[in-house]
DNA sequence: AGCACGCCGACT
DNA sequence: GTCGGCGTGCTC
């Protein structure tokens, strides 16, 4: 025995989150390799727990010198390669996170350990005659007669649980263990959570099942006899089947194979969710431009110095049959593919279209399957049954064997972030996986989000464009009304008069139109027009939403909810109204405005069951309604040939939001909205309502200037230092307790100053704050934050303090329940 | 975090 | 002597 394992040690807590060392016993000597999962004992009572291997070492005397024995290996073989335990390290550092948040994330649990105490007899009442034992009982307490009793009936051991109707029971065992009277050990078992299938099949060495049976003279039951005809027709099949069509129970199958006459044969099975989407498929052959891009990574595939690739395609300029053409070229070579796309359920279309083309090879992975269901479609993966995985951006993480492409979709979204540990940019991991792994890596977008589109000036991506539409199309006009100009006119509705009027030529000429407003509910806020008052959540630091069907004012925050009061709380005036237009009003107000004419309404509200935007997209694109309204949902790769006329209520909504990234979303919003329409033979228009028809970011989408937007953006950008000119770190401290957590961050502050200063640090001019968020308070939660720049300090110094301030030495800074949030660039700092 | 264990005070 | 409660310190 002279090897040991360096293993991360399964535990959700930051004080366990480092590398301990266990000795490798000489059976699994040859067995354990880095990325095994292991079984090891933990702590003072030798709890049983789940480890992964890390590294594998000779044992020298620099490793400690109270090193235990790993106990088991879990499975056959290692569940991370290499390359991804170092990918768990790279994140860990990366996003202030514990290798469990990045391990829990790259392996979805399939199998659970349970563990459990169990009671043996200890030395006082082992090997002693029952006359012995009955002595000693006399003397016991109740309870302790109780454990004696139920240890004894259970042939000298029972599981703690077992033991039933005694308070305090882990107390008193310890008591009695102190005693002698009996010892505690830890035991496990393993749970599988892998469903599996059940084939039945006739056994192969039976030629003549008739024959067979006559010969060794066995007795059928009439069950059974079923079974057999109808293996005999049907060869094999699921014993879940079986039992159901021929009303049979497993006992009568299980007989047969114990009579040797079928055989059991055990698959995987996948649990695949399987989209009802289903889209024709047509042959499409690559115009230039697009052969011109597929082209040019097909040929590079194989160079080890090639620079990940940003496809700048205008809307409709076929981006996805391009990823189509590189997918097969890659399968083609071996290579396997990862096609992520911002939101799963938000894309039914394109993954109908991939998985027409490629069929069964093509798996589907996104955040609201179970745990379960994630374990199988890697699973899958794994063993090669799935060679092409669409899904959102843990989906990144796939263990493939022969990953050779990721593709990132619509790169510019902000669902590419997590707001979950580990807080990782799917943006980053993949990029770390093409320079570490020689991996082809495509983002593609119409809209590129100015951080990414200056790497691409800098060099570090190669830059692609698709200029054209697929279909040859003009991209639609986009006019913009200015609303100050209707004001004066006297109009003080929604909707312009001009907008009005395309939305009606449309109708009446049998076209479809889209209306986009990011905002759902009637009204965003209810205010009294007497004494000022705002309807706020009692929970969070948001103004209440009115829903005009329920009649009620709600919190899309933490889902609060009362009904709109009649009057004022405050001061008892009737005057109290909705204010602000959400996307239910403007569907009843076209609806006043053109009699006649149906609307439909895609918002988290109406979408909310399962597979109610499928819904909602399938009775759009037969033309049941004429209009359909909707918030960020329709902004995505929906395609509807029928769909002329697109409005935008309202840009200034998203240009005065209070980030430094609102211009590039209004830009990129009017972008993604207005290329829905016009993608079929007819022509599409775009009305555009705004307040600032002379900001650049309107301006720029109205002639679809990327180019002069990223200009004018990136001198902003350079002049405030923000993103891609620095790194930002937001520490949020959140808690019941307002004064707590006021106590809290102020104490971090102040470690922190102390730990710069004790390095030479005079200056703290990156730090920002303590300040209360701009959201105060979510879910009872006060929250207070402290921003960090990547400006006049060492980074990694810096996070090396952030770690060892909120991570390591947690207990002594902080009190103990509150939260503390580390998001490295995140996506908004409310 | 989760666990083992020790110490204290209340109660038979 | 027993029982329950709580605080503490450690995890290869």
């Amino acid at each position: 025995m002279n090897r040991y394992a360096e293993i991360i040690v399964k535990n959700n807590s930051i004080h366990t989150d480092t590398v301990y060392s266990y000795k490798i016993p000489d059976h699994l000597e040859d067995i354990l390799k880095p990325g095994h999962r292991v079984l090891v004992p933990f702590g003072r009572g030798n709890k049983p727990v789940e480890g992964y291997i890390f590294r594998i070492g000779r044992i020298t005397n620099e490793c400690p010198d109270n090193m235990k024995d790993i106990v088991d290996v879990l499975d056959e073989n290692p569940i991370f390669s290499e390359n991804q335990l170092e990918l768990i390290k790279w994140m860990r550092n990366r996003y202030l996170c514990t290798y469990m948040d990045c391990i829990n994330v790259m392996h979805p649990k399939g199998i659970n350990i349970k563990n459990y105490r169990v009671v043996y007899p200890g030395e006082k009442i082992s090997r002693i005659s029952d006359a012995e034992i009955y002595e000693i009982i006399k003397n016991l307490s109740e309870n302790e007669k109780k454990v004696i009793e139920s240890l004894l009936n259970g042939k000298e051991r029972i599981e703690e649980n077992k033991i039933r109707g005694i308070e305090n029971l882990t107390e008193l065992l310890y008591r009695m263990k102190n005693k002698g009277l009996i010892q505690l050990k830890w035991e496990y078992k393993s749970r599988k959570n892998e469903k599996k299938l059940c084939i039945v099949s006739i056994s192969d060495e039976i030629e003549n099942i008739d024959i067979y049976i006559e010969k060794n003279k066995i007795r059928l039951g009439k069950r059974q006899k079923d079974i057999i005809e109808f293996l005999k027709l049907n060869d094999s099949s699921e014993i879940n089947d079986i039992m159901e069509i021929l009303k049979v129970s497993s006992r009568s199958i299980k007989s047969l194979s114990e009579k040797g006459l079928v055989k059991f044969r055990y698959e995987d099975y996948y649990r695949r969710p399987d989209s009802v989407y289903q889209s024709d498929r047509k042959k499409i052959v690559l115009n230039e431009e697009q052969k011109y891009v597929s082209e040019t990574i097909k040929n590079e595939m194989f160079d080890e110095g090639k620079k990940p690739y940003m496809i700048h395609g205008v809307t409709g300029s076929g981006k996805t049959e391009v990823y189509m053409d590189i997918i097969e070229y890659a399968l083609s070579q071996g290579l396997d593919s990862i096609l992520l796309v911002p939101e799963i359920s938000l894309t039914p279309q394109t993954v109908a279209r991939i998985k027409n083309r490629f069929g069964d090879i093509v798996g589907v992975f996104h955040s609201q399957l179970s745990e379960g269901e994630k374990h199988d479609v890697f699973k899958s993966v794994e063993n090669g049954d799935t060679r092409i995985l669409i899904g959102a951006r843990s989906a990144i993480f796939a263990p493939f064997k022969s990953l050779g492409l990721v593709i990132i979709d619509e790169f510019h979204e902000s669902s590419y972030k997590s707001e979950k540990n580990p807080k990782f940019s799917t943006i980053e991991v993949a990029r770390f996986m093409a320079y570490k792994w020689k991996i082809t890596l495509i983002m593609g977008s119409a809209t590129p989000s100015v951080e990414e589109y200056y790497r691409t000036e800098n060099g570090e991506y190669k830059l692609l464009e698709i200029k054209k539409r697929a279909n040859e199309k003009p991209l639609p006009k986009i006019e913009t009304v200015d609303m100050r100009e209707e004001l004066e006119y006297g109009n003080k509705s929604i909707f312009s008069r001009k907008m009005i009027k395309e939305i009606r030529n449309a109708y009446e000429k049998g076209e479809q139109s889209i209306v986009f407003l990011n905002r759902r509910g009637y009204a965003n806020f209810v205010s009294c027009r007497s004494c000022g008052y705002v309807a706020k959540c009692p929970n969070c630091d948001i103004s209440l939403t009115y829903h005009k069907g329920i009649n009620s004012i709600r919190c899309h925050y933490c889902g609060y909810e009362i009904k709109m009061p009649a009057e004022c709380p405050e001061c008892k005036s009737p005057y109290i109204k909705p204010f602000g237009t959400g996307t239910q009003r403007i569907e009843e107000e076209l609806q006043n405005l053109i009699p006649g004419i149906k609307v439909l309404r895609m918002d988290k509200d109406t979408t909310s069951k399962k597979g109610a935007f499928d819904d909602i997209l399938k009775r759009f694109s037969k033309k049941e309604a004429d209009v359909l309204v909707g918030t960020q949902m329709i902004t995505k790769g929906l395609d509807f040939d029928n769909v002329t006329v697109v409005g935008i209520v309202s840009a200034d909504m998203m240009l005065n939001f209070p980030d430094f990234r609102s211009f590039e979303t209004t830009f990129q919003i009017i972008t993604q909205v207005a290329g829905r329409a016009g993608r079929a033979q007819k022509d599409g228009k775009v009305i555009l309502q705004t307040y600032n028809t002379e900001h650049y970011a309107i301006k720029n989408a109205m002639d679809y200037d990327f180019e002069s937007f990223y200009r004018n953006e990136i001198k902003i950008r350079k002049a405030f230092e923000y993103a891609p000119f620095n790194n930002m770190i937001s520490v949020v401290i959140s808690g019941e307790n307002e004064g707590i957590v006021k106590r809290n961050i102020h104490s971090m502050y102040n470690s922190i100053v102390y730990l710069l200063k004790e390095r030479g640090y005079t200056d703290f001019e990156f730090m920002l704050g303590p300040n209360p968020c701009p959201i105060s308070k979510i879910n009872r939660n006060y929250r207070w934050q402290i921003l960090f720049r990547d400006e006049g300090v060492e980074i990694n110094l810096l996070k090396g303090i952030i770690r060892y301030v909120c991570i390591t030495k947690r207990d002594s800074v902080f009190d103990k329940n509150i939260n503390i949030s580390i998001d490295i660039n995140p996506n908004s700092i409310l």
